[in-house]
DNA sequence: GCCGTTTTCGGCCCGACTGTTTTCAGTCG
C-alpha cells in the first residue's frame, strides 16, 4: 500500500483535542482546533512537504492554523506524536473519533459513558447499549440506547459516506415522489448533493408548502423509508434502506432562498456571508437577511446575494476557498456547463472490454447531443480485457472509417486509444501506430506502488511522448476503496503544461479522477483538461454529468476543457501540443 | 487558538429537534 501523507493523521488529532477540551467546556478553543483540522483535511499538499520547504512560517500559511497550531503540527512531524493529545487521552482514554461519528453521540456524552459506564471504544459501547444498561444513566433514556445502537449498525455498514452518483439517484427518486404532490408548490435538493461534492453523508431536500404535515406525513411514509429519527413541523429526517439519511425541511415561500442558501452549505461559506450580514448591520438566518425586524432578502438566492453585495455563487463553489473575495469583486470564474461539453475522449468497446460495438457507442452518443467521440480501447498489455496490438489497431481504424461514413457525419468519431504507460513510462504501443490516432490517452494499470520520485518520472516520461495527448484519470485512485498511487502533482501539473499534455477529469463515478482540488491548480496553471465518461456501455455516457460537476468544483471554465471545444479547434489544439513535444 | 475594511484585543453563527427534562442540554447542520 503506498504510505499518504500525513495530513490525515494529523487531522484527525488535531480534531481529537478539540473534541477532548469540548468534553472539558473550554470555551472557543474546540473550535479552532476542529477547523484547523477540516482545513487539513483537505488539503492537497502535504504538511510534511510544506515543512520541509518552508517550515513553521509554511505551515501557518495553511488556513485556520496559526502559531499554537503550527507547533503543534511540527512537534509531530518530529516525533510522531503531540504531546497535549497523549495527556488528554490519558485522562479519557477513549476512541473519540470513533465514538464520536456514532449519530447523536458527541463528546459530553463520550464523557459520561466512560466515566460511569467505563466505555472505550464502539465494542464497548454496543454491549452497554445491549445489555440495557445507557438507559439507566440520567438522562439517557430507551430511545437514546436505541439510536446508538442503530448508528453503530450504520457506521459498520456504509462508513458513513457514499458516493456522489449513489445519492443522486437515491435524492431524485424521493424528488419525484414529492413533487406529484400538490401540496409541494416548490422543491430543492440542497446540502453536499447541490454542491456535487464526490461523496455524500445525507441528502437535504427542501420544500415550501403551505401544508407542511401533508408533505411531512408523504414523507416519513415513504416504502424505503426503514426508520423515521424526527418528525416535527418543520424538519423530518429519516434512513433509507440503502442507509442513506435523509432530511427534509418546509419553509415559508418568503424564505425560500435563505433557506436553499443556508442547506446548501458548505458551512464554511455560510459562516462567513452571515459574518459578511453582520458587518453590513444585518443578521441572516434561514428564514431571510434581516435588517432589524425588516425582511430584506431571502425569496431567492439570487436576491440574497445581491443584498450581501455578492455576485451571485455558483453552489459548485461555495466552500469558503476564495469565492466570496471574488464574489465582491464580480470576479467570479464562469463555470463550465453541464450542456457545454461537445465531445467525450474516453470510450471503450466490444473490441477490448467495453460491452457494446463502436456503432452502439457512437449512436448513444448521438442521442444524448454529443457532436464527436474517441474510440480508446485499451492496448497489448492488459491482457485481460483483450487489449488491442498494433495489428488490432489498424484494423479498428477501417472499422471506424466504416461507422463514420454509415452514420453519414451526423456524430464523429476519433480514432483513438488508451495506451498503457509501462513500468518505465514508455507506451505500449509503436510510436509510428500512435502517430497515425487523432486523440492518444495514456494511463497507468500496473506498478502503483512505485516510489513517488518513480511514479512521477514514469509519467513524465509518457507525457513526453509526443503522441501523448491527454492523460487518462492521471492519479489512479478509486473512491473509498483504493487511495491514488504517490504522485508528485505539483510537477505533473508543471510537466503537462511544458509538454501541452491535457489532464483528464474521468467521470467515472468511484474514479473523479483528477479531484477538485487538483483541476484548480491545472486551472491556475494554464493547464487544459478534458472532462471523459470513461464509458464501458452506452448508459454510461451519463456519467459526464459527475465529471462536469468535479470540474465546476475545480472552477473551470469552458476555456480549460477542451471537449467543451468545437473537434476541430480541440483537434488542432493536440496537433500543437504534439508538435512543441 | 485564530483572526483583522470596526480590531494585535476581544470577539468567535444560529436555530431546530430530541429526549428526558419541568426549563434544558446535547447534537446537528
Amino acid at each position: 500500500m503506498p504510505k499518504e501523507n500525513p495530513n490525515r493523521e494529523i487531522a484527525q488529532l488535531l480534531g481529537e483535542i478539540g473534541e477532548y477540551l469540548e468534553m472539558q467546556r473550554v470555551p472557543f478553543k474546540p473550535r479552532a482546533y476542529i477547523k484547523a483540522a477540516e482545513e487539513i483535511a483537505s488539503l492537497a499538499e502535504g504538511l510534511d512537504r510544506i515543512y520541509e520547504k518552508e517550515g513553521l512560517k509554511g505551515l501557518r500559511n495553511v488556513p485556520a492554523v496559526g502559531m499554537g497550531i503550527a507547533q503543534k503540527i511540527e512537534e509531530f512531524l518530529k516525533t510522531g506524536r503531540i504531546r497535549e493529545h497523549v495527556e488528554l487521552k490519558k485522562r479519557t482514554p477513549v476512541n473519540l473519533a470513533a465514538l464520536t461519528a456514532v449519530e447523536g453521540l458527541g463528546p459530553q456524552n463520550v464523557k459520561r459513558l466512560y466515566e460511569e459506564l467505563g466505555i472505550r471504544d464502539l465494542a464497548g459501547l454496543e454491549k452497554a447499549a445491549r445489555a440495557g444498561r445507557i438507559r439507566k444513566l440520567a438522562g439517557f433514556g430507551p430511545r437514546s440506547e436505541e439510536r446508538i445502537l442503530a448508528g453503530i449498525e450504520f457506521l459498520k455498514r456504509s462508513g458513513g459516506r457514499r458516493l456522489l452518483s449513489f445519492a443522486l439517484g437515491e435524492a431524485r427518486g424521493i424528488e419525484e415522489h414529492l413533487r406529484s404532490m400538490p401540496e409541494v408548490s416548490r422543491l430543492a435538493v440542497a446540502g453536499s448533493l447541490r454542491r456535487r461534492r464526490e461523496t455524500i453523508g445525507d441528502i437535504d431536500i427542501l420544500v415550501v408548502s403551505r401544508h407542511p404535515r401533508a408533505v411531512m406525513e408523504n414523507f416519513v411514509s415513504m416504502s424505503k423509508v426503514v426508520r423515521v429519527q424526527a418528525h416535527g413541523r418543520t424538519k423530518s429526517s429519516v434512513k433509507l434502506a440503502s442507509g442513506l439519511d435523509v432530511d427534509l425541511r418546509v419553509v415559508p415561500e418568503t424564505s425560500y432562498g435563505s433557506a436553499l442558501n443556508y442547506f446548501t452549505g458548505s458551512k464554511d461559506h455560510n459562516v462567513s456571508l452571515r459574518e459578511l450580514a453582520m458587518s453590513k448591520g444585518m443578521k441572516l438566518n434561514e428564514y431571510g437577511l434581516f435588517r432589524g425586524r425588516r425582511q430584506v432578502a431571502g425569496r431567492t438566492e439570487e436576491d440574497l446575494y445581491r443584498a450581501l453585495g455578492l455576485a451571485y455563487v455558483e453552489p459548485e463553489m461555495r466552500e469558503n476557498a476564495g469565492e466570496i473575495e471574488l464574489a465582491k469583486k464580480d470576479k467570479l470564474p464562469s463555470l463550465v456547463g453541464y450542456k457545454d461539453i461537445e465531445g467525450d475522449l474516453q470510450i471503450q468497446t466490444d473490441w477490448t472490454d467495453g460491452q457494446a460495438s463502436i456503432e452502439a457507442m457512437a449512436k448513444a452518443a448521438m442521442a444524448k447531443g454529443l457532436k464527436y467521440i474517441a474510440i480508446t480501447d485499451h492496448t497489448q498489455r492488459l491482457k485481460m480485457t483483450r487489449g488491442l496490438d498494433e495489428k488490432r489497431l489498424l484494423k479498428q481504424m477501417a472499422e471506424i472509417d466504416r461507422v463514420n461514413r454509415r452514420l453519414g457525419g451526423k456524430i464523429r468519431i476519433l480514432k483513438g486509444s488508451e495506451c498503457d504507460i509501462l513500468k518505465d513510462g514508455s507506451l505500449d504501443l509503436p510510436d509510428k501506430a500512435l502517430g497515425k490516432l487523432e486523440v492518444v490517452g495514456v494511463s497507468v494499470h500496473s506498478y502503483f506502488n512505485l516510489s513517488r520520485e518513480e511514479q512521477t518520472e514514469r509519467l513524465l516520461r509518457a507525457m513526453r511522448n509526443p503522441n501523448a495527448d491527454i492523460v487518462f484519470h492521471p492519479t489512479g485512485r478509486v473512491i473509498e476503496r483504493r487511495p491514488a498511487y504517490e504522485l508528485d502533482m505539483a510537477k505533473l501539473i508543471r510537466g503537462a503544461r511544458e509538454t501541452g499534455t491535457v489532464l483528464e477529469v474521468d467521470a467515472y463515478p468511484d474514479r473523479l479522477d483528477l479531484k477538485d482540488e487538483h483541476i484548480r491548480e491545472c486551472v491556475r496553471a494554464g493547464v487544459k483538461l478534458a472532462v471523459d465518461s470513461d464509458a464501458h456501455h452506452p448508459a454510461h455516457l451519463d456519467y459526464l454529468e459527475y465529471g462536469v460537476s468535479q470540474a465546476r468544483r475545480g472552477w473551470a471554465e469552458r476555456k480549460d476543457v477542451i471537449n467543451a471545444w468545437p473537434v476541430e479547434k480541440m483537434l488542432s489544439f493536440l496537433k500543437n501540443g504534439r508538435a512543441r513535444r
